[in-house]
RNA sequence: CGGGAAGUAGCGCAGGCCGGUAGCGCACCUGGUUUGGGACCAGGGGGUCGCAGGUUCGAAUCCUGUCUUCCCGACCA
Protein backbone atom coordinates (compact mmCIF):
# COMPACT_ATOMS: atom_id res chain seq x y z
CA UNK A 1 0.00 0.00 0.00
CA UNK A 2 0.76 3.72 -0.66
CA UNK A 3 0.22 4.17 2.89
CA UNK A 4 3.64 3.02 4.29
CA UNK A 5 5.29 5.75 6.67
CA UNK A 6 9.34 6.18 6.73
CA UNK A 7 10.25 4.90 10.48
CA UNK A 8 11.87 7.31 12.53
CA UNK A 9 15.36 5.48 12.54
CA UNK A 10 15.57 5.75 9.04
CA UNK A 11 14.74 9.17 8.44
CA UNK A 12 13.15 11.42 10.81
CA UNK A 13 12.89 14.65 8.63
CA UNK A 14 10.57 12.23 6.10
CA UNK A 15 8.76 10.23 9.11
CA UNK A 16 7.27 13.58 9.89
CA UNK A 17 6.76 14.67 6.38
CA UNK A 18 5.09 11.00 6.16
CA UNK A 19 3.05 11.85 9.07
CA UNK A 20 1.87 15.04 8.28
CA UNK A 21 1.04 14.23 4.57
CA UNK A 22 -0.87 10.76 4.77
CA UNK A 23 -2.18 11.54 8.45
CA UNK A 24 -4.11 14.14 6.13
CA UNK A 25 -3.16 17.21 8.43
CA UNK A 26 -1.92 19.43 5.53
CA UNK A 27 -0.41 19.33 1.63
CA UNK A 28 2.15 21.41 -0.19
CA UNK A 29 0.49 23.82 -2.18
CA UNK A 30 1.22 25.56 -5.37
CA UNK A 31 2.41 28.24 -3.44
CA UNK A 32 6.03 28.07 -2.53
CA UNK A 33 6.61 27.93 1.29
CA UNK A 34 3.00 28.08 1.71
CA UNK A 35 0.67 24.78 2.88
CA UNK A 36 -2.73 24.15 2.93
CA UNK A 37 -4.33 22.88 5.86
CA UNK A 38 -6.41 20.30 5.83
CA UNK A 39 -10.01 19.59 6.90
CA UNK A 40 -8.46 16.56 9.89
CA UNK A 41 -5.64 19.27 10.68
CA UNK A 42 -7.60 21.92 10.75
CA UNK A 43 -10.27 20.56 13.32
CA UNK A 44 -7.03 19.98 15.51
CA UNK A 45 -6.28 23.55 14.98
CA UNK A 46 -9.85 24.90 15.50
CA UNK A 47 -9.83 22.23 19.13
CA UNK A 48 -6.29 24.31 20.61
CA UNK A 49 -7.74 27.62 19.21
CA UNK A 50 -10.86 27.17 20.46
CA UNK A 51 -9.51 26.27 23.99
CA UNK A 52 -6.91 29.13 23.85
CA UNK A 53 -9.44 31.18 23.44
CA UNK A 54 -11.45 30.22 25.81
CA UNK A 55 -8.48 30.52 28.57
CA UNK A 56 -7.56 34.18 26.89
CA UNK A 57 -11.30 35.27 27.86
CA UNK A 58 -10.80 34.04 31.12
CA UNK A 59 -7.95 36.01 31.71
CA UNK A 60 -9.62 39.29 30.59
CA UNK A 61 -9.00 39.62 26.87
CA UNK A 62 -11.12 40.58 24.15
CA UNK A 63 -10.82 39.77 20.02
CA UNK A 64 -10.30 42.33 17.70
CA UNK A 65 -8.89 42.18 13.99
CA UNK A 66 -6.25 44.33 12.54
CA UNK A 67 -5.36 44.90 9.03
CA UNK A 68 -2.89 42.47 7.40
CA UNK A 69 -1.26 45.16 5.41
CA UNK A 70 1.26 47.70 7.19
CA UNK A 71 2.24 51.09 5.63
CA UNK A 72 6.10 50.99 5.54
CA UNK A 73 6.41 53.94 7.70
CA UNK A 74 4.60 52.65 10.48
CA UNK A 75 6.29 49.14 10.50
CA UNK A 76 9.73 51.25 10.11
CA UNK A 77 8.83 53.23 13.22
CA UNK A 78 10.34 50.92 16.00
CA UNK A 79 13.75 50.48 14.64
CA UNK A 80 14.53 47.40 16.27
CA UNK A 81 11.60 45.75 15.26
CA UNK A 82 11.57 46.71 11.79
CA UNK A 83 15.52 45.62 11.42
CA UNK A 84 14.54 42.27 12.80
CA UNK A 85 12.05 41.31 10.64
CA UNK A 86 13.01 43.45 7.47
CA UNK A 87 14.77 40.06 5.62
CA UNK A 88 11.48 38.33 5.34
CA UNK A 89 9.16 40.85 4.53
CA UNK A 90 6.51 40.24 1.53
CA UNK A 91 5.76 43.88 0.36
CA UNK A 92 2.84 45.27 -1.82
CA UNK A 93 3.76 47.66 -4.82
CA UNK A 94 1.06 47.51 -6.74
CA UNK A 95 -2.56 47.63 -7.01
CA UNK A 96 -3.81 46.69 -10.44
CA UNK A 97 -3.15 44.06 -12.73
CA UNK A 98 -3.77 44.72 -16.94
CA UNK A 99 -4.42 42.18 -19.79
CA UNK A 100 -0.92 42.32 -21.29
CA UNK A 101 -0.64 43.48 -24.90
CA UNK A 102 1.76 41.22 -25.72
CA UNK A 103 0.26 38.17 -24.75
CA UNK A 104 -3.31 37.38 -25.09
CA UNK A 105 -4.79 35.61 -21.85
CA UNK A 106 -2.05 36.75 -19.25
CA UNK A 107 -2.04 39.41 -17.13
CA UNK A 108 0.77 42.19 -15.92
CA UNK A 109 1.37 44.42 -13.04
CA UNK A 110 0.02 47.62 -14.67
CA UNK A 111 3.39 49.67 -14.25
CA UNK A 112 0.69 53.01 -13.23
CA UNK A 113 -0.84 51.20 -10.65
CA UNK A 114 2.43 51.64 -8.36
CA UNK A 115 1.45 52.61 -4.82
CA UNK A 116 2.57 55.61 -3.42
CA UNK A 117 3.34 54.18 -0.38
CA UNK A 118 4.56 49.88 0.14
CA UNK A 119 2.45 47.89 1.80
CA UNK A 120 4.00 45.53 4.32
CA UNK A 121 2.29 42.31 5.07
CA UNK A 122 2.62 41.77 9.07
CA UNK A 123 5.12 39.21 9.92
CA UNK A 124 3.45 40.38 13.06
CA UNK A 125 1.35 43.16 13.82
CA UNK A 126 2.82 45.70 16.81
CA UNK A 127 3.25 48.32 14.52
CA UNK A 128 -0.26 48.70 13.04
CA UNK A 129 -1.36 48.22 16.44
CA UNK A 130 0.01 50.57 18.12
CA UNK A 131 -0.08 52.65 15.85
CA UNK A 132 -3.74 52.32 16.60
CA UNK A 133 -3.67 52.19 20.34
CA UNK A 134 -2.46 55.72 20.24
CA UNK A 135 -5.91 57.04 19.40
CA UNK A 136 -7.45 55.04 22.36
CA UNK A 137 -5.64 55.78 25.12
CA UNK A 138 -5.10 59.49 26.84
CA UNK A 139 -6.08 58.57 30.08
CA UNK A 140 -5.45 56.04 32.87
CA UNK A 141 -9.04 55.22 32.84
CA UNK A 142 -8.54 53.44 29.22
CA UNK A 143 -5.69 51.62 30.52
CA UNK A 144 -4.92 48.65 30.30
CA UNK A 145 -6.25 47.37 26.73
CA UNK A 146 -6.26 43.63 26.71
CA UNK A 147 -6.71 42.34 23.02
CA UNK A 148 -6.28 39.35 20.90
CA UNK A 149 -6.28 38.83 17.57
CA UNK A 150 -6.28 35.36 15.57
CA UNK A 151 -4.80 36.11 12.33
CA UNK A 152 -2.30 34.95 9.68
CA UNK A 153 1.26 36.59 9.18
CA UNK A 154 3.61 36.24 6.50
CA UNK A 155 7.57 35.19 7.15
CA UNK A 156 9.18 34.95 3.88
CA UNK A 157 11.33 31.88 5.02
CA UNK A 158 13.95 30.60 3.24
CA UNK A 159 14.14 26.96 3.92
CA UNK A 160 10.65 25.52 4.92
CA UNK A 161 8.77 23.39 6.83
CA UNK A 162 5.41 21.89 7.15
CA UNK A 163 3.92 23.81 10.28
CA UNK A 164 7.26 23.78 11.54
CA UNK A 165 8.11 26.82 9.50
CA UNK A 166 6.15 27.97 6.87
CA UNK A 167 6.63 31.73 4.74
CA UNK A 168 2.32 32.08 5.70
CA UNK A 169 0.98 30.96 9.07
CA UNK A 170 -2.01 31.12 11.46
CA UNK A 171 -1.67 32.43 14.79
CA UNK A 172 -2.87 34.16 17.72
CA UNK A 173 -1.05 37.62 19.05
CA UNK A 174 -1.96 39.23 22.25
CA UNK A 175 -1.33 42.81 22.57
CA UNK A 176 -1.93 44.71 25.84
CA UNK A 177 -1.14 48.09 27.02
CA UNK A 178 -0.31 49.29 30.74
CA UNK A 179 -0.06 51.81 33.04
CA UNK A 180 2.80 50.44 34.87
CA UNK A 181 5.61 48.18 34.19
CA UNK A 182 4.87 46.13 37.20
CA UNK A 183 1.44 45.25 35.86
CA UNK A 184 2.76 44.52 32.19
CA UNK A 185 5.45 42.25 33.85
CA UNK A 186 2.78 40.35 35.24
CA UNK A 187 0.70 40.52 32.12
CA UNK A 188 3.37 38.64 30.73
CA UNK A 189 4.44 36.40 32.84
CA UNK A 190 0.63 35.49 33.09
CA UNK A 191 0.15 34.12 29.33
CA UNK A 192 3.42 31.91 29.76
CA UNK A 193 1.29 30.43 32.48
CA UNK A 194 -1.39 30.27 30.43
CA UNK A 195 0.52 29.01 27.62
CA UNK A 196 2.59 26.21 29.60
CA UNK A 197 -1.08 25.10 31.15
CA UNK A 198 -2.13 24.72 27.50
CA UNK A 199 0.43 22.54 26.69
CA UNK A 200 0.88 20.46 29.27
CA UNK A 201 -3.00 19.81 30.23
CA UNK A 202 -4.51 19.78 26.95
CA UNK A 203 -1.67 18.99 25.00
CA UNK A 204 -0.02 16.84 26.92
CA UNK A 205 3.52 18.59 26.34
CA UNK A 206 5.49 19.32 29.01
CA UNK A 207 7.47 22.60 28.54
CA UNK A 208 10.14 24.52 30.57
CA UNK A 209 9.51 27.94 31.37
CA UNK A 210 12.03 30.35 30.95
CA UNK A 211 13.77 33.66 29.57
CA UNK A 212 15.58 33.68 26.02
CA UNK A 213 18.86 35.17 26.20
CA UNK A 214 19.69 38.67 23.86
CA UNK A 215 20.45 36.56 20.80
CA UNK A 216 17.41 34.82 21.06
CA UNK A 217 15.45 37.69 22.15
CA UNK A 218 12.06 38.89 19.99
CA UNK A 219 13.07 42.12 18.29
CA UNK A 220 11.77 45.23 20.16
CA UNK A 221 11.42 43.28 23.49
CA UNK A 222 12.70 44.19 27.20
CA UNK A 223 12.51 40.46 27.77
CA UNK A 224 11.27 37.53 26.07
CA UNK A 225 9.15 34.76 28.05
CA UNK A 226 9.17 31.16 26.24
CA UNK A 227 7.71 27.26 26.73
CA UNK A 228 10.32 25.28 25.44
CA UNK A 229 9.75 21.54 24.24
CA UNK A 230 11.48 18.47 23.35
CA UNK A 231 10.98 16.25 20.34
CA UNK A 232 11.73 12.71 20.03
CA UNK A 233 14.70 13.01 18.09
CA UNK A 234 16.22 15.42 20.88
CA UNK A 235 15.79 18.77 19.47
CA UNK A 236 13.96 21.75 20.99
CA UNK A 237 11.05 23.55 19.56
CA UNK A 238 10.15 27.06 21.16
CA UNK A 239 6.47 26.62 21.54
CA UNK A 240 5.62 29.49 22.53
CA UNK A 241 6.35 33.45 23.68
CA UNK A 242 5.30 36.04 25.68
CA UNK A 243 7.30 39.29 25.15
CA UNK A 244 7.69 42.02 27.83
CA UNK A 245 8.17 45.34 25.44
CA UNK A 246 8.88 47.57 28.01
CA UNK A 247 8.01 51.23 26.53
CA UNK A 248 9.80 50.76 23.35
CA UNK A 249 6.63 50.50 21.22
CA UNK A 250 5.32 53.34 23.15
CA UNK A 251 7.88 55.25 22.57
CA UNK A 252 8.15 54.37 18.26
CA UNK A 253 4.34 55.74 18.26
CA UNK A 254 4.24 58.08 20.86
CA UNK A 255 1.51 56.63 23.21
CA UNK A 256 1.14 58.85 26.41
CA UNK A 257 -1.43 58.30 29.19
CA UNK A 258 -2.27 60.79 31.99
CA UNK A 259 -1.49 59.19 35.16
CA UNK A 260 -3.75 59.97 38.38
CA UNK A 261 -1.57 63.36 39.35
CA UNK A 262 -2.12 64.12 35.62
CA UNK A 263 1.37 63.27 34.16
CA UNK A 264 1.88 62.23 30.73
CA UNK A 265 3.76 58.69 30.92
CA UNK A 266 4.14 56.46 28.26
CA UNK A 267 2.48 52.92 28.04
CA UNK A 268 3.91 49.66 29.13
CA UNK A 269 3.51 46.81 26.45
CA UNK A 270 3.28 43.11 26.27
CA UNK A 271 2.69 41.04 23.20
CA UNK A 272 2.22 36.81 23.01
CA UNK A 273 1.61 33.95 20.57
CA UNK A 274 1.54 30.59 19.50
CA UNK A 275 1.28 29.16 16.02
CA UNK A 276 -0.02 26.44 14.09
CA UNK A 277 3.47 25.37 15.00
CA UNK A 278 2.41 23.56 17.42
CA UNK A 279 0.94 20.98 15.45
CA UNK A 280 4.18 20.25 14.25
CA UNK A 281 5.07 20.13 18.21
CA UNK A 282 2.41 18.01 18.71
CA UNK A 283 3.23 15.48 16.09
CA UNK A 284 6.70 15.18 16.38
CA UNK A 285 6.47 14.69 20.63
CA UNK A 286 3.66 12.42 20.92
CA UNK A 287 3.52 9.88 17.69
CA UNK A 288 5.21 6.71 16.61
CA UNK A 289 6.12 4.52 13.24
CA UNK A 290 2.35 3.50 12.87
CA UNK A 291 1.47 7.20 12.00
CA UNK A 292 -0.18 10.13 14.79
CA UNK A 293 -0.72 9.88 18.79
CA UNK A 294 -3.63 12.54 19.22
CA UNK A 295 -4.14 13.81 23.22
CA UNK A 296 -7.60 13.26 23.43
CA UNK A 297 -8.31 16.68 24.75
CA UNK A 298 -7.64 18.14 21.12
CA UNK A 299 -8.12 15.14 19.00
CA UNK A 300 -10.33 16.36 16.27
CA UNK A 301 -11.98 12.47 16.55
CA UNK A 302 -11.45 11.05 20.05
CA UNK A 303 -13.68 7.71 19.93
CA UNK A 304 -13.75 5.69 16.24
CA UNK A 305 -16.37 2.45 16.72
CA UNK A 306 -15.66 -0.11 13.84
CA UNK A 307 -18.57 -2.59 12.92
CA UNK A 308 -17.49 -5.79 11.94
CA UNK A 309 -19.92 -7.36 9.75
CA UNK A 310 -20.32 -11.13 9.23
CA UNK A 311 -23.34 -11.34 6.78
CA UNK A 312 -26.44 -8.74 5.75
CA UNK A 313 -28.00 -9.58 8.33
CA UNK A 314 -25.77 -8.86 10.87
CA UNK A 315 -25.47 -5.29 10.03
CA UNK A 316 -28.89 -4.97 11.19
CA UNK A 317 -28.10 -5.74 14.23
CA UNK A 318 -24.64 -4.46 14.56
CA UNK A 319 -25.71 -1.33 13.16
CA UNK A 320 -28.14 -1.10 16.00
CA UNK A 321 -25.98 -1.58 18.55
CA UNK A 322 -23.64 0.80 17.28
CA UNK A 323 -25.83 3.58 17.29
CA UNK A 324 -26.90 3.48 20.68
CA UNK A 325 -23.67 3.12 21.77
CA UNK A 326 -22.58 6.45 19.67
CA UNK A 327 -25.56 8.14 20.98
CA UNK A 328 -24.73 7.23 24.35
CA UNK A 329 -21.06 8.68 23.80
CA UNK A 330 -22.05 12.07 22.14
CA UNK A 331 -24.48 12.14 25.32
CA UNK A 332 -20.81 12.09 27.32
CA UNK A 333 -19.26 14.86 24.87
CA UNK A 334 -17.23 12.43 23.93
CA UNK A 335 -16.47 13.13 19.74
CA UNK A 336 -17.33 9.70 17.56
CA UNK A 337 -17.55 8.15 14.52
CA UNK A 338 -19.62 5.56 13.76
CA UNK A 339 -17.58 3.73 10.29
CA UNK A 340 -19.91 1.77 8.87
CA UNK A 341 -18.36 2.41 5.30
CA UNK A 342 -18.79 -1.11 3.76
CA UNK A 343 -15.93 -0.41 0.73
CA UNK A 344 -13.12 -0.88 3.22
CA UNK A 345 -12.63 -3.62 5.66
CA UNK A 346 -11.91 -4.02 9.47
CA UNK A 347 -8.07 -3.78 8.91
CA UNK A 348 -7.62 -1.75 6.47
CA UNK A 349 -9.87 1.06 9.33
CA UNK A 350 -7.37 0.08 11.91
CA UNK A 351 -4.63 1.30 10.12
CA UNK A 352 -6.00 4.11 8.88
CA UNK A 353 -7.31 5.28 12.36
CA UNK A 354 -3.85 4.43 13.70
CA UNK A 355 -2.35 6.37 11.05
CA UNK A 356 -4.72 9.64 11.90
CA UNK A 357 -4.18 8.99 15.76
CA UNK A 358 -7.80 8.61 17.18
CA UNK A 359 -7.25 7.65 20.50
CA UNK A 360 -10.28 4.97 21.34
CA UNK A 361 -10.92 2.32 18.98
CA UNK A 362 -13.68 0.50 19.53
CA UNK A 363 -14.66 -2.90 17.40
CA UNK A 364 -17.89 -4.24 17.16
CA UNK A 365 -18.83 -7.42 15.70
CA UNK A 366 -21.52 -10.44 16.58
CA UNK A 367 -19.43 -12.57 18.42
CA UNK A 368 -19.09 -9.39 20.41
CA UNK A 369 -22.66 -8.88 20.89
CA UNK A 370 -23.43 -12.21 21.32
CA UNK A 371 -20.82 -12.27 24.59
CA UNK A 372 -21.89 -8.44 25.55
CA UNK A 373 -18.87 -7.21 24.88
CA UNK A 374 -16.64 -4.83 22.54
CA UNK A 375 -13.36 -4.77 22.10
CA UNK A 376 -11.53 -1.50 23.16
CA UNK A 377 -7.87 -0.33 21.58
CA UNK A 378 -5.71 2.47 22.91
CA UNK A 379 -3.61 4.14 20.07
CA UNK A 380 -0.30 5.32 22.62
CA UNK A 381 0.26 1.89 23.89
CA UNK A 382 -1.65 -0.15 20.84
CA UNK A 383 -3.23 -2.51 24.15
CA UNK A 384 -6.54 -4.16 23.54
CA UNK A 385 -8.92 -5.03 25.96
CA UNK A 386 -12.17 -7.17 26.04
CA UNK A 387 -14.79 -4.92 27.94
CA UNK A 388 -18.54 -5.76 28.54
CA UNK A 389 -20.77 -3.42 26.81
CA UNK A 390 -22.64 -2.58 29.98
CA UNK A 391 -19.77 -0.28 30.93
CA UNK A 392 -18.38 0.67 27.54
CA UNK A 393 -19.28 4.72 27.65
CA UNK A 394 -17.84 4.81 30.93
CA UNK A 395 -14.82 2.42 30.30
CA UNK A 396 -14.27 4.67 26.68
CA UNK A 397 -14.57 7.99 28.89
CA UNK A 398 -11.85 7.09 31.49
CA UNK A 399 -9.67 5.62 28.82
CA UNK A 400 -9.24 9.02 27.16
CA UNK A 401 -8.25 10.59 30.27
CA UNK A 402 -6.23 7.71 31.12
CA UNK A 403 -4.67 8.44 27.72
CA UNK A 404 -4.16 12.16 27.99
CA UNK A 405 -2.07 11.64 31.51
CA UNK A 406 -0.31 8.31 30.17
CA UNK A 407 1.08 10.79 26.76
CA UNK A 408 2.01 13.81 29.68
CA UNK A 409 3.56 11.27 31.13
CA UNK A 410 5.71 9.22 29.08
CA UNK A 411 6.86 12.64 26.86
CA UNK A 412 7.97 14.07 30.86
CA UNK A 413 9.70 11.48 31.59
CA UNK A 414 11.42 11.70 28.23
CA UNK A 415 11.96 15.35 28.54
CA UNK A 416 13.68 14.84 32.21
CA UNK A 417 15.75 11.45 30.88
CA UNK A 418 17.26 14.35 28.17
CA UNK A 419 18.00 17.09 30.14
CA UNK A 420 21.54 16.60 30.92
CA UNK A 421 24.05 18.18 33.39
CA UNK A 422 27.30 18.57 31.90
CA UNK A 423 30.48 20.57 33.24
CA UNK A 424 33.23 20.10 30.73
CA UNK A 425 33.59 21.17 27.08
CA UNK A 426 34.08 17.59 26.17
CA UNK A 427 31.08 16.49 27.75
CA UNK A 428 29.05 19.24 26.04
CA UNK A 429 30.02 18.33 22.43
CA UNK A 430 29.46 14.48 23.36
CA UNK A 431 26.51 14.45 24.92
CA UNK A 432 25.05 17.31 21.93
CA UNK A 433 26.42 14.69 19.25
CA UNK A 434 25.34 11.08 20.97
CA UNK A 435 22.41 12.33 23.42
CA UNK A 436 20.34 15.40 22.01
CA UNK A 437 18.09 17.27 24.92
CA UNK A 438 18.61 20.07 26.62
CA UNK A 439 22.32 20.62 28.38
CA UNK A 440 22.33 22.20 31.51
CA UNK A 441 25.52 23.91 32.04
CA UNK A 442 27.03 27.05 33.19
CA UNK A 443 27.48 30.30 30.60
CA UNK A 444 29.17 33.65 31.34
CA UNK A 445 26.41 35.49 29.98
CA UNK A 446 27.77 36.99 27.44
CA UNK A 447 26.34 37.22 23.29
CA UNK A 448 30.03 36.47 22.37
CA UNK A 449 30.19 33.25 23.93
CA UNK A 450 26.85 32.16 23.22
CA UNK A 451 27.47 32.92 19.11
CA UNK A 452 30.66 30.88 19.15
CA UNK A 453 29.01 27.71 21.31
CA UNK A 454 26.33 28.08 18.20
CA UNK A 455 29.35 28.33 15.55
CA UNK A 456 30.93 25.56 17.28
CA UNK A 457 28.04 23.28 17.62
CA UNK A 458 24.88 24.49 16.28
CA UNK A 459 23.28 24.93 20.11
CA UNK A 460 21.72 27.52 21.56
CA UNK A 461 20.56 28.68 24.64
CA UNK A 462 16.94 27.69 24.59
CA UNK A 463 16.45 29.48 27.70
CA UNK A 464 17.05 30.15 31.37
CA UNK A 465 14.42 28.16 33.16
CA UNK A 466 12.34 30.37 35.43
CA UNK A 467 13.07 30.32 39.31
CA UNK A 468 16.77 28.47 38.35
CA UNK A 469 18.64 27.88 41.19
CA UNK A 470 21.67 30.17 41.26
CA UNK A 471 24.64 28.00 41.64
CA UNK A 472 28.27 29.15 41.50
CA UNK A 473 30.50 27.40 38.29
CA UNK A 474 32.03 28.29 35.42
CA UNK A 475 31.10 29.01 31.71
CA UNK A 476 31.62 25.72 29.71
CA UNK A 477 33.30 26.77 26.61
CA UNK A 478 35.57 30.55 28.89
CA UNK A 479 35.33 28.85 32.09
CA UNK A 480 34.64 32.20 33.19
CA UNK A 481 32.49 32.92 36.83
CA UNK A 482 29.02 31.98 36.22
CA UNK A 483 25.60 32.19 38.54
CA UNK A 484 23.57 29.73 37.19
CA UNK A 485 23.06 26.92 34.67
CA UNK A 486 20.99 27.66 30.97
CA UNK A 487 19.71 24.95 28.76
CA UNK A 488 21.48 24.89 25.55
CA UNK A 489 19.75 22.29 22.73
CA UNK A 490 19.85 22.22 19.01
CA UNK A 491 16.62 23.33 17.90
CA UNK A 492 13.94 23.69 15.20
C1' C B 1 20.28 32.08 -1.32
C1' G B 2 24.58 27.94 -2.21
C1' G B 3 25.19 22.29 -3.03
C1' G B 4 22.61 17.69 -4.30
C1' A B 5 17.96 15.03 -5.95
C1' A B 6 13.13 14.84 -7.98
C1' G B 7 8.45 16.25 -10.90
C1' U B 8 5.05 10.87 -16.22
C1' A B 9 -3.10 8.78 -13.98
C1' G B 10 -5.23 10.11 -7.05
C1' C B 11 -0.43 7.55 -4.80
C1' G B 12 4.30 4.87 -5.79
C1' C B 13 7.24 4.13 -10.01
C1' A B 14 9.23 2.27 -15.21
C1' G B 15 10.12 4.46 -20.03
C1' G B 16 14.43 8.96 -21.36
C1' C B 17 21.13 7.47 -22.88
C1' C B 18 19.52 5.72 -28.69
C1' G B 19 12.95 10.96 -30.68
C1' G B 20 8.17 7.44 -33.91
C1' U B 21 0.31 6.34 -31.22
C1' A B 22 2.35 6.43 -22.87
C1' G B 23 3.07 1.61 -19.42
C1' C B 24 3.07 -1.21 -14.44
C1' G B 25 1.39 -1.82 -9.20
C1' C B 26 -1.99 0.22 -5.79
C1' A B 27 -6.24 3.40 -5.64
C1' C B 28 -10.97 4.55 -8.53
C1' C B 29 -15.88 2.85 -11.24
C1' U B 30 -19.56 -1.53 -12.31
C1' G B 31 -21.19 -6.45 -10.88
C1' G B 32 -20.53 -10.46 -7.61
C1' U B 33 -18.36 -13.04 -3.42
C1' U B 34 -16.65 -11.05 1.31
C1' U B 35 -15.64 -8.58 6.33
C1' G B 36 -12.06 -10.03 14.00
C1' G B 37 -5.25 -6.28 11.35
C1' G B 38 -4.42 -2.90 5.00
C1' A B 39 -9.89 -9.06 0.88
C1' C B 40 -10.82 -11.80 -3.92
C1' C B 41 -12.76 -12.62 -9.09
C1' A B 42 -14.45 -10.45 -13.69
C1' G B 43 -15.09 -6.19 -16.55
C1' G B 44 -14.04 -0.84 -17.07
C1' G B 45 -12.58 4.51 -16.86
C1' G B 46 -8.71 7.95 -16.20
C1' G B 47 -2.58 11.13 -18.16
C1' U B 48 -1.93 18.67 -22.48
C1' C B 49 4.47 13.36 -19.31
C1' G B 50 5.22 20.42 -13.76
C1' C B 51 4.95 24.94 -16.96
C1' A B 52 6.87 28.04 -21.18
C1' G B 53 9.85 28.43 -25.33
C1' G B 54 13.24 26.09 -28.97
C1' U B 55 15.35 22.04 -32.37
C1' U B 56 12.76 18.37 -35.58
C1' C B 57 8.44 15.77 -40.57
C1' G B 58 7.63 14.12 -35.46
C1' A B 59 9.49 15.55 -28.38
C1' A B 60 7.79 12.34 -22.09
C1' U B 61 12.68 11.56 -24.50
C1' C B 62 17.32 16.53 -27.10
C1' C B 63 18.31 22.14 -25.81
C1' U B 64 17.07 26.78 -22.94
C1' G B 65 14.34 29.11 -19.28
C1' U B 66 11.04 28.82 -15.30
C1' C B 67 7.92 26.88 -11.16
C1' U B 68 7.16 23.41 -7.12
C1' U B 69 8.95 19.79 -3.62
C1' C B 70 12.65 16.90 -0.81
C1' C B 71 17.67 16.40 1.59
C1' C B 72 22.20 19.15 3.34
C1' G B 73 24.05 24.14 4.51
C1' A B 74 23.54 29.71 5.62
C1' C B 75 19.22 32.61 7.83
C1' C B 76 15.13 32.44 10.97
C1' A B 77 9.85 31.10 15.21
Amino acid sequence: MSKEITSREQDYSQWYNDLVLKGELADYSAVRGCMVIKPYGFALWENMRDQLDRMFKETGHRNAYFPLFVPKSLFEAEEKNAEGFAKECAVVTHYRLKTDPEHKGKLIVDPEARLEEELVVRPTSEAIIWNTYKGWIQSYRDLPILINQWANVVRWEMRTRLFLRTAEFLWQEGHTAHATKEEALEETRKMLEVYATFAEEYMALPVVKGVKSANERFAGAEDTYCIEALMQDGKALQAGTSHFLGQNFAKAFDVKFADKENKLEYVWATSWGVSTRLIGALVMAHSDDSGLVLPPKIAPLQVVLVPVYKGPESKVVIDERAQSIVKELKAKGISVKFDDDDSTRPGWKFAQYELQGVPVRIALGLRDIENNQAEVARRDTKEKQTVALDGLVAHAAALLEEIQEAMFNKAKAFRDDHITRVDTWAEFEQVLEEKGGFISAHWDGTPETEEEIKAKTKATIRCIPLNNEQEEGKCILTGKPSKERVLFAKAY
